[in-house]
DNA sequence: TACCGTTAAATTGTATGACAATTGTGGAGG
DNA sequence: CCTCCACAATTGTCATACAATTTAACGGTA
C-alpha cells in the first residue's frame, strides 16, 4: 500500500484524514443532502484502517459537519448546522477561498464585542495586566514597519484586553476568531500605512485602560475596529461607502441607566 | 460483563462515555496537569472496548477538555484550554453546578451582541423574517404565563431575529449560548412576574425591527437585556445594585461618523 | 389496486487481539 | 557528573469478525 500522503505525516493519521474530508465538505464536493461513501469504501480510499477512519468522522461529527446514522450512512449536513467557532473549520474555510461575505461578519462580531471588553478591562483590570497591555502596546511600536510579526503582536494586544475583562467566554471568542482574524489581516497588512494610521488609537485605548476610563477605553476601540474595518474594505476593493454597515452605537435617544461614572472606580 | 449504565443507552457507547468522563472532568476530580488512567485500564472501567474509547477520547480532545501523546497518556488541559463555546462542555458545566460568575459572563456577553444584533436586523430583515419575528412576539404574549414553554418561545425570538441579521458568526454564536441561557432561564422564569415584566420590551424590539428602525430596535434590545440581567441576578440572590455591570454603551463624548439614519432603508 | 406487515440487506456500531511508533525514564558508560 | 543509549509504557494503527439498527423492497391481504 502506497500511504500516498504519509508523507508529510507530522500528525494522527485520523487528523489528516480529518482534514482532507473536512476540506473537501468546504469546497462544496458533496450537496449538503447526503452522499460521502460509506465507512469500508471511504477507509480503502484513504488507506487507513476503518477505526481511524470512525475517529476521523467521530471529530468531524463533532464539528457539526456529517451525521452518521446506520444504514443511512454517514451524510453532510446543511451549512447553517457546521460548528462556525470550530478553529480548524474557520481555517479550512478560508483555505478553501476567503469569503469577503465572512470577512464582513467578522468585522461585525469585532465591533460588537471589542469595544465594551476594552469598557470591561478598564473597570478590572489589575496592574498586572495593564502592565502586559502596555508592554503589547509597546511592541506594536516597535513592529508598525513589520508586517507578519505585526499581526501577532497586534492579536497579543487584543487577547491581553480580553484577558483583563475577566470574562471567559470573551476570551473564548477571541481565541477562536485570531485564526480567521490572522488570515485577515495578511490581506490588510499589505495596505501601505496601515500599521501607522491605527497607531494613536491603540495608544488611547491602551491610556484609557490604564487609567480606569471604562468610556473613553470603549469609543477609543470602537474607532479602532472601525478604522480596521475600513482598511478590510479597502483591501477587498470595496466602494468604499460602508453605510451598510452600522459603525456605531450611540442612540441619540433613551435615556442610560446611570451606573457608569467616567474615570473613577 | 455488567454493562452498568447500558440501561439507558439511547445513544452511542462512545457518546456515554464522552460525556461520563467530560463530567468528571467539569467536577475537577483530576488536576489540570495531569492524570486519567491508561486507554486499557479505561476501557475496562467503562466496559467499552477500546476503539469505542478511543472515539471517545477523540471527541473529548476535540473539545479541549484533554490532550493524548504517546507515553505520558492522556492528560485533562487547563480549564483555559476548554471549549467553552461547545454546546455540550456549556451543559455539563452547568449540570455539575451553575455557576454565578458564568452566568454573569454570559449576561454580559447577551449585552455586546443582542442589541446590535438587533439594530442589523432592523436594518437588513425580509418580509419573511419580520414575519417569523412578529410570529414568535406572538407566541411570547400567548405563553406569558406559562414557565417551560415561555423559554422556548423566548429562544426561538431571538433566535429569529438573529437569523434576520444575516451574520451567519452571530448566530452560532447565539445558537451555542441558547443552551445555557435556557437553564439560566429555568432559574429566573421561577420569578413571578418576570415574564409580564418583559413583555412589553419584546413588542418593542419586534415593532421596531419591522419598521426598519435600526436604534430604536438596538436601544430596546439593550433595555430588555437589562432587565434579564437583573431577573437573573435577583434570582441569584445579588444584592442588587448591577453597578459593576456596565449596563449601557452610550458615550456622552466622542463623534459618530453619520453611517446610519434612521428609518430610511 | 392500495395498504400494511414482514423480511432482508446494507450500513454503522462494537468487540478482540495483535503489532508498530513514539517518547520519557532510568541505567550504563564515559 | 554528564551524556548517551536502551528499555518499557502508552498511544497509534491495523485486520477481522459480529451485533444492532434502519431503510427499503417484497409479498400477502383487504
Amino acid at each position: 500500500m502506497a500511504r500516498t500522503f504519509r508523507s508529510l505525516r507530522r500528525q494522527n493519521l485520523s487528523a489528516q484524514v480529518v482534514r482532507e474530508i473536512g476540506l473537501s465538505i468546504m469546497r462544496k464536493e458533496f450537496q449538503p443532502g447526503d452522499a460521502l461513501l460509506s465507512e469500508p469504501e471511504l477507509s480503502q480510499q484513504f488507506n487507513v484502517s476503518r477505526p481511524v477512519l470512525r475517529e476521523a468522522l467521530k471529530v468531524l461529527a463533532e464539528k457539526g459537519l456529517i451525521e452518521s446514522r446506520p444504514r443511512t450512512g454517514t451524510r453532510v449536513r446543511p451549512r447553517t448546522d457546521w460548528n462556525l467557532l470550530d478553529p480548524e473549520v474557520l481555517t479550512w474555510q478560508y483555505e478553501v477561498g476567503p469569503d469577503p461575505a465572512f470577512l464582513e461578519a467578522i468585522c461585525e462580531v469585532r465591533l460588537m464585542f471589542e469595544p465594551m471588553t476594552a469598557r470591561l478591562a478598564a473597570s478590572r483590570a489589575t496592574a498586572e495586566e495593564i502592565e502586559t497591555i502596555e508592554r503589547a502596546c509597546g511592541r506594536l511600536e516597535e513592529l508598525v514597519e513589520e508586517a507578519e510579526p505585526y499581526i501577532e503582536a497586534d492579536l497579543a494586544f487584543h487577547s491581553a484586553i480580553c484577558a483583563a475583562a475577566h470574562n471567559e467566554l470573551l476570551q473564548r471568542i477571541v481565541a477562536t476568531l485570531a485564526a480567521p482574524l490572522r488570515a485577515s489581516r495578511l490581506v490588510t497588512a499589505r495596505l501601505p500605512g496601515a500599521n501607522r494610521r491605527t497607531m494613536p488609537l491603540h495608544r488611547r485605548v491602551a491610556e484609557a485602560i490604564r487609567q480606569g476610563q471604562e468610556l473613553a477605553a470603549e469609543e477609543a476601540m470602537r474607532e479602532l475596529i472601525v478604522l480596521t474595518t475600513e482598511d478590510v474594505h479597502r483591501a477587498l476593493g470595496y466602494s468604499g461607502t460602508g453605510s451598510d454597515l452600522p459603525l456605531s452605537t450611540c442612540p441619540g435617544q433613551g435615556q442610560m441607566p446611570a451606573t457608569t461614572r467616567e474615570g473613577g472606580e
